[in-house]
DNA sequence: GGTGTAGCCATACGGCGTATGACCGGACGA
DNA sequence: TCGTCCGGTCATACGCCGTATGGCTACACC
């Protein structure tokens, strides 16, 4: 049997069973299943049937394994189309990118994490925030009101909103043992009671819609930038 | 040498030389020096002197001892007092409340995360919360709007911005390095250098006050939320 | 004085990231 | 055709981590 040249092998090397781009391929699915904190080095090695340690030939380390993976998604980030002709206000059409930037992100919601525990911005990131920011200079915002909007902005540029405290504790708990826990709160917090009552009881806010919450945040923060931008123009 | 009764001892028990505030505030003060990564069981018991195990006749578990120290920090939240016979618009008590918080947490940055990383909110930041949903009732917000209100100030209640992108990569680098890298980027990201130099430059901008981004974020929030309310109570 | 037990400790298990160095097999020049 | 080289893979090991398990000690109390 005569050697086989393989056609299949890489362009980098003929042997090469593993490349940067199948690794990350893996990374981002064990992290769209078992979040972030289930990805690791030798978990991933053994999905790619391969010693942990070849992984490193491809990867410099893990953080960079993990820049990679939050570039990844930031980078498929794309904004719906302006229809030909269409001409948006400034403030829609920072509304559109950032829409779209949340509905990719939701996607992989351990990019957020991601993102927090690296060091330094990368240039896929910075990339996405050239974008915010020509939309900002375009609607004629300063450089200075540029600059606050960016912090003001925060996280919605990048697509979420913290979910540190889900209104109430467990939505999904058991409606009886909610029950007893604010009558057990009533007397200490009843402010957090009502709200929460409001919003599981079939009341006034069914639940909570996470889109339309997110949608208020982002009109307040809008409305307030083009109040201030208006002001500066004619100051 | 007759035995001594020791009276040092616990209430709880007699020879005890650890507690549950010892072990709390020895994680503090090392999240403080070290981060809160740099806070393990055995580097906790190597600095109490202690076997890593004994730790756990006091602590349920390594996550139950981040609650508590996120806890600790919350609960030291004082916004400050009224003075006797003033009488403050909603938005500012509610400013006062808040930019309490972050005073608070800037003396310890790793509450961020440890807040994050935790299932469900405590009481302790439920109580916090309460209060923020109070000063919104008293203020004539309805249940609905709170609720928006709760969302739209979001991080910002307990106190933070998100640094995930600083507005240039490494304000502190050697200015030469900056310059270099802006005209690397200059082609691709105009608007970002242009930020940036802004920002790091002699410029309009003196590098980054955050307590004034701050202060501008949370301005535009409250100020968006007391034009809705106000437009509720008259529509 | 005997017993119960709270508090502490020693050991061990299975995980993690990764440094180090051996090995193997195709590519390529002689 | 052979020898050499080296990219890619693998085996082993180190030092961390959280924590399950079970033994030891010395005080409190009867």
């Amino acid at each position: 049997m005569a050697r086989r040249p393989d056609p299949t092998r890489t362009a980098t090397r003929p042997t090469a069973r593993l490349s940067f781009d199948t690794i990350l391929a893996a990374a981002i699915a064990m992290a769209d299943r078992d979040g972030l904190d289930g990805v690791s080095m030798r978990r991933l090695g053994l999905e790619l049937g391969v010693n942990p340690m070849s992984l490193y030939h491809h990867v410099r380390d893990k953080d960079a394994l993990v820049d990679a993976m939050a570039d990844a998604v930031i980078g498929q980030i794309t904004p719906d189309p302006v229809e030909a002709g269409e001409s948006l206000p400034w403030t829609e059409e920072l509304r559109r990118l950032i829409t779209a930037s949340r509905r990719t992100m939701i996607g992989h919601p351990w990019t957020v994490k991601a993102l927090q525990q690296r060091s330094a911005a990368s240039a896929v990131t910075l990339q996405h925030i050239d974008r915010v920011l020509g939309i900002l200079r375009r609607g004629g915002c300063s450089v200075t009101l540029r600059h606050h909007a960016m912090h003001a902005l925060g996280s919605q540029i990048l697509g979420y909103t913290q979910g540190l405290y889900s209104d109430a504790p467990d939505v999904r708990a058991d409606p009886a043992v909610l029950a007893a826990q604010f009558r057990t709160w009533a007397a200490t917090m009843p402010d957090v009671v009502e709200l929460g009552r409001a919003a599981t009881h079939d009341g006034a806010l069914g639940g909570c819609d996470d889109d339309a919450e997110f949608a208020f945040s982002l009109d307040l923060v809008l409305e307030g930038l083009e109040r201030r931008r208006s002001a500066e123009a004619q100051g």
